[in-house]
RNA sequence: GGGCCGGUAGCUCAGGUGGUCAGAGCAGGGGGCUUUUAACCCUCGUGCCGCGGGUUCGAAUCCCGCCCGGCCCA
């Protein structure tokens, strides 16, 4: 094993088997050199991005030593050997840096030891910085040390790893290999940061509620179902953060929030994850129009941190967030949509839905016919950020009865880029009137819908102890990266989406 | 669920009208090189061509089924 280097090529191994080989035996190389080839800890004083700032262009000649004295750490991500001089290049979390080795400076043992090291490799190296005779700020070592040995080879080092598939089953790879990720994970802290910071600035309380729930309420989705073998009860994991939250507005918390995972049983597609995160806010006093300046100042806000602007391009065209946005009724914009009057009360709903392309299910009311002609003919071409208000009642079961028109709820979406990002209400504070929406549901999952609001006892005793008037927001926030960083799917801002497992 | 496209070396990809078609680059092994920027030069190179059937003298290539993924539609 310690003549490791004298062999060639051997045969029968693939090309993965003599990779790993050779891995390995530069581990019992290390090893057997008393290295240890998995260190306990070291002690960078500086990162890649420091030492750039510290030397920008034209502060250090080419080929000049600076006195400063430095120790950094990252993975080897490019090696370019030259005999007793070599050039490696480590990144850490905030970029690359190349380190300048030298036998003449590092002594022949410890540049046999680096000549040890392999791309993916995990080092420590100390040094003065310097800038090569080509102009590349770097770290001329006269100490290396071998932190982690990677056992596995690096993805390709110019293309990186395509695949969508591999980038997101096996995403350390694909971090290690692009920096879009970093920006996406980097994003999404931006974004959840500046949430916090603008709920925290009004009074709001952050919260947290239950995820296993005997009864998953608050929106209309198929849950997951668990089982708790102790209580020997079958539990959904929760489709909304809703009903929980309201039951503290009538415990007198008055503003609330919560940012939570929730869990849908529904297909996958670039909007669509079965397990995504939600911002869920409640504010005693308010109503849906508090709720539109909110989600106005909410998204301006994460769009400021992330864009540094509320103007910015999104799958190829401009959008402008700049608030006041366009608000439109879901009536009116189908009613233009179709080219005449559409109204709850027409007869011939069904009939005009199906001349628009939508398969009517006869059990549907009035209210989901206008719904699925609004989704149909409207929300995908809604570019700039727009309300869409005044939903039918019969889809909205949570929503308060419209002040002007009680065949109605007040109830709007937020349609940015043809993407809905939140969905709000003046929330229904009638324990009865809450009763009878949960009766109708029940009726209509009697007739064989399954995407109908659970009935919720519990919930409605809350209400009748006295719920303040309030509005309420829930704005997917994976959505929001979405169109805030212009990514193409969801699972681009999921670390670890959902895949079937590897080997099906 | 339907349509289209894809799955070939660890990674990025050629090959596809059946017959030296098992290929290149990167990565890797061996050798050389003290200023590179995807370094370079010489050299080595065995991989269920997604899986299972079928057609054929012969299948990575054609046909059928299945699995996994992407895009579009529902």
């Amino acid at each position: 094993m310690g003549e490791g280097r004298e062999f060639e090529a051997h045969e029968g191994l693939s090309r993965e088997a003599e990779v790993l080989r050779a891995r390995r035996e530069s581990m019992e190389r290390l090893r057997a050199s008393g290295i240890e080839p998995f260190a306990l800890r070291f002690a960078p004083d500086t990162t890649a991005a420091d030492l750039h700032a510290e030397f920008p262009e034209g502060t250090l000649a080419n080929d000049e030593a600076s006195g400063r004295r430095a120790t950094a750490a990252g993975r080897v991500v490019l090696a370019r050997r030259h005999g007793k001089l070599t050039f490696l290049v480590i990144r850490d979390r905030t970029g690359d840096l190349q380190l300048f080795c030298e036998e003449a400076t590092l002594g022949p043992q410890a540049y046999a030891m680096m000549e040890e090291v392999d791309l993916g490799d995990i080092v420590g190296a100390s040094g003065v910085v310097v800038r090569t005779r080509r102009g590349e700020l770097s770290l001329k070592i006269d100490s290396l040390t071998m932190l982690t040995k990677a056992l596995r080879p690096l993805p390709e080092k110019w293309h990186g790893l395509k695949d969508p598939d591999l980038q997101q089953r096996r995403r350390y790879l694909h971090l290690i290999a692009d920096p879009t990720p970093h920006f996406y994970a980097e994003s999404r802290a931006k974004v959840l940061r500046a949430i916090r910071s603008a709920l925290d600035s009004r009074g709001y309380l952050e919260v947290e509620t239950p995820v296993l729930q005997a009864v998953a309420g608050g929106a209309l989705a198929k849950p997951f179902t668990t089982h708790h073998n102790v209580l020997d009860m079958d539990l959904k994991l929760r489709i909304s953060l809703e009903l929980y939250l309201k039951r503290l507005l009538v415990g007198g918390l008055e503003r609330v929030y919560e940012i939570g995972r929730t869990f849908r049983n529904e297909g996958v597609d670039r909007e669509h994850n079965p397990e995504f995160t939600m911002l869920e806010l409640y504010e005693a006093y308010g109503d849906y129009e508090t709720m539109m300046r909110m989600a106005e100042d909410l998204i301006a806000v994460c769009a400021e941190q992330v864009r540094a602007s509320l103007a910015f391009s999104f799958r190829g065209r401009e959008l402008d967030l700049t608030p006041p946005w366009r608000r439109i009724t879901v009536l009116g914009s189908v009613s233009e949509a179709v080219g005449e009057e559409v109204t709850l009360e027409r007869t011939d709903l069904a009939s005009l839905a199906e001349r628009h392309g939508v398969n009517v299910d006869p059990k549907w009311g009035p209210g989901k016919i206008v719904q699925e002609l609004f989704e149909k003919l409207v929300e995908k071409s809604l570019w700039e950020p727009t309300f869409v208000c005044d939903f039918p009642r019969e889809v909205s079961p949570l929503a308060r009865p419209h002040r002007e028109n009680p065949s109605l709820t007040e109830h709007f979406d937020v349609v940015i880029g043809g993407v809905e990002l939140a969905t709000a209400f003046s929330e229904l504070t009638d324990p009865d009137e809450q009763r009878a929406k949960f009766e109708l549901q029940a009726a209509q999952r009697q007739a064989g819908d399954e995407e109908t609001h659970p009935f919720d006892e519990d919930f409605l005793t809350a209400l009748e102890h006295g719920m303040p008037p309030a509005g309420g927001i829930g704005i997917g926030i994976d959505r929001l990266l979405m169109v805030l960083t212009d990514a193409p799917s969801l699972r681009d801002l999921i670390m670890f989406p959902h895949h079937r497992p590897e080997d099906g």
